[in-house]
DNA sequence: CGGCCAATTGACGGCTCTCAACTCTGGTGG
DNA sequence: CCACCAGAGTTGAGAGCCGTCAATTGGCCG
């Protein structure tokens, strides 16, 4: 991983009290950890390029807790070693700050971390819901929403993750992934375009 | 429901700030309603006896989020109303006070709701996993073990819920936990006893 | 070109849901 | 007191969704 100064992030909407500090730019190559499962929470991150994901593991089965897109900051908890992994989807470019320098610079701090772990509980909360109560096809389309909804809102959008990590993220197989899209788009609720790698959904998931 | 002066909840580990308070005891029948979406979220919950759930709705399908149990407090939130709904599994005896006489006398009262707050939101992350990767056996099986650490440990337990409420907290159908329990009972895993009404699963729940 | 990986698609089986019948307990009212 | 009913639970039959296994395609890279 390529480190280097920064002066900081600047769009995106950062809390208060986070834009004054030194963030440091890192890349990250595709798959690779960003922090792992009982590592010391000593950094928090945000999104610049790319995207990560939150690795719930017991060991045997994936389970994709949530995606970090651009925007996104993660790595904030409130215990001091972090429960869950957090991995690259792609290559990715994150900007890190100390907790310690974050700590410093905002009187407010335990506020700030009460409301993104507020935030973190409530899409939680909802996946919840989506896990335990929809369809396969429903949950691709649930999916497709959230990304469009995070990632632009214009009805198109490039998928970062693979088929496997969406599989992962919404307790599915990766067939019934492929399946269910394949589904849609026979339907004509989305359709997908380019020869890329990674296939691009695009126009409006579910025409709504 | 009857309400009724009390010097406050005594054992039952309290944070630190939440026991200077006067709580008011509060009587709830079988399935009447604590507080529901939308609410004021004006008041914090302490279960004396009893049992309550959290009900995440999507409209269509009931998704019990968490079950609360003597010891637990619940209804705290940084924001100002509830999202989700509370409601009495069976006859339920709650302490409750005002979330701002809780603010006058505890003046660490953000950590205090971040600390509760990182505690749901672990429960929460450990239900994805459950939601989303185990069969119906497994999810019952880490139902009852759930149960059992948090009510008394002993392997022997009363669940005040129906099969129903089961059901909607694990994402199955009621018939699938009845025949799971079913199941795990000729293997003897667990046996019932009693003639009650709500049958009662007794013994080491799994072995261990 | 050949290997590899992501994705798609088909076949098949099984787990779980749905529908339904039945039991048991408790409560209510004649 | 007992008949009747309602609600919780159990159990069976059948269907369907989804997971698993497998073969194939297509792009990327060494």
């Amino acid at each position: 991983m390529v480190a280097d100064q920064a002066p900081g992030p600047d769009e995106l909407g950062l809390p208060a009290g986070l834009t004054a500090v030194p963030w440091a730019k890192i890349d990250y190559k595709r798959d690779s950890r960003i922090f792992g499962e009982g590592d010391p929470a000593d950094y928090v991150y945000h999104v610049k390029k790319g995207a990560g994901y939150k690795l719930l593991n017991d060991g045997r089965r994936r389970q994709i807790g949530a995606f970090h897109l651009p925007g996104d900051i993660f790595g904030v908890t409130s215990e001091d070693r972090h429960r869950f992994a957090a991995e690259a989807v792609v290559a990715t470019t994150l900007a890190v700050v100390k907790r310690r320098i974050l700590a410093e610079a905002d009187a407010g701090l335990t506020q700030t971390i009460l409301g993104m772990t507020a935030r973190t509980l409530k899409h939680a909360e909802s996946h919840l819901l989506l896990l335990g109560r929809q369809s396969a096809l429903e949950k691709i389309a649930a999916f497709l929403l959230e990304m469009d909804k995070r990632m632009a809102g214009t009805g198109a959008m490039t998928l970062p993750m693979t088929r496997r990590d969406i599989a992962d993220y919404l307790g599915l197989s990766l067939e019934t992934v492929s399946r269910a899209l394949a589904k849609l788009k026979r339907q004509r609720a989305i359709s997908f375009t380019g020869n890329q790698h990674p296939p691009v959904p695009r126009g409006h998931p579910l025409g709504g």
